[in-house]
DNA sequence: AAATAAAAGTTAGTGACCCTAACTTTTTCG
DNA sequence: CGAAAAAGTTAGGGTCACTAACTTTTATTT
């Protein structure tokens, strides 16, 4: 009633909330975050955004929704960050084969909640088409990189297979490390120097295998 | 002193119902594997077993422990196949590391929900006690059976990091199989062909690096 | 500009779930 | 046998996802 900036005539976001739907989505991913995906309820959501537990279905079809929406977002930021990662090493070095894996794993680490959900079974996500779409677009602009450094390097017949061991392990890595594994198992473990050594291991470096 | 060490000359696991205890931990075992852990309640394991949904709290602080009792004993089965396995093949040869994988994604793609549930992030479960000491018996079995792979190849001092890099590789295999997610992104994936592979890339034939 | 339609909120209520409290029945054991 | 403990029960509290029906706010049409 008092802010100026009312009146957006255009913009569909602004009716008594401002943008619940927007809002609701932030919600929902800083619990994930917090209490995991698993435990997380709509109404705590809810509760941060200051409206009545009935209001998300005035946005969304049900709970599901947001998440698919959520873990779409997810996969497109995480294509986004590898491409940036591997311009900043220079495309077709093995260092940014490296740095592609750090990078995968880090975002496993910052986020390793909404990780979980990107790689979770619930099928109702899994299922959706625009989840579905993102990961491919995701994992494609990956496997793109893994092929410009075999390009460079006289192994282009199998870029697809080596990007999906690189990716098999370095997948492995940010598994264990998120679930606390290797601390019990393996305490002192030098995850870089692990790192680094499978991917050489993992990536040919001659054309005749 | 929770677990009452007097046996009372008969076998205690006659009282009202026969043994409600096992007949609960057998009904949310099969509860999760066609629901998964997520999804599944207690209430339909009690209906399952045909006692009242309050009858599980007089064996069970809460559910959580029912998860704990089931991940503590799958890890216990994954060790007792994986050394089995090795057995089969013969230690100490290339045949029974690659055999060793496969065992590990088999167990993941035969109980893919139970699997889940040993390597999720609830925190209670992972914290418990007899969870991480099983968890550590069961990799420290295969541990084992990788050094003494390198103990027959002269690899003695890198037993520990070798079996782990092979660990982290399987287990991104297994993970991203029962995700699915290998199919959305490189459909057509031999995975036999690329365990084999990766397993003796990963595993250096030579004393020297 | 008024009337109307549509969008975005609300309250109230259903059924499911986990878990506790208090009670009853069965078994064990001194 | 009789007391105590173990293993059931029903009833109920609190939370959750979601729906129905209503109100308020914004957009559109005449």
């Amino acid at each position: 009633m008092n802010t100026a900036d009312k009146k957006p005539a255009v913009d569909r976001s602004s009716y008594h909330h401002g943008d619940l739907r927007e809002a609701l989505i932030g919600a929902v991913l800083q619990l994930i975050e917090e209490q995991g995906a698993e435990n997380f309820s709509l109404a705590d959501a809810c509760r941060r955004a200051k409206v009545s537990t009935a209001a998300p279905y005035k946005h969304f079809k049900d709970r599901d929704e947001i998440l698919e929406i959520i873990v779409m977002r997810a996969f497109n930021d995480m294509a986004d960050h590898a491409v940036a990662e591997v311009e900043k090493h220079g495309p077709g070095t093995p260092e940014s084969m490296v740095a592609l894996g750090k990078n995968y794993i880090g975002y496993a680490v910052n986020r390793p909640a909404l990780f979980r959900l990107m790689f979770g079974q619930n099928p109702k996500i899994n299922q959706a088409r625009n989840v579905q779409d993102e990961g491919r677009r995701c994992f494609g602009s990956v496997i793109e990189q893994v092929a410009i450094y075999c390009r460079a390097n006289g192994l282009e017949a199998n870029a697809l297979s080596i990007a999906t061991r690189l990716w098999t392990f370095v997948h492995g890595m940010a598994s264990l490390i998120i679930d606390d594994k290797y601390q019990n198992v393996v305490p002192g473990l030098d995850l870089d120097a692990m790192l680094t050594e499978a991917t050489i291991d993992l990536l040919p470096t001659r054309p005749g295998k």
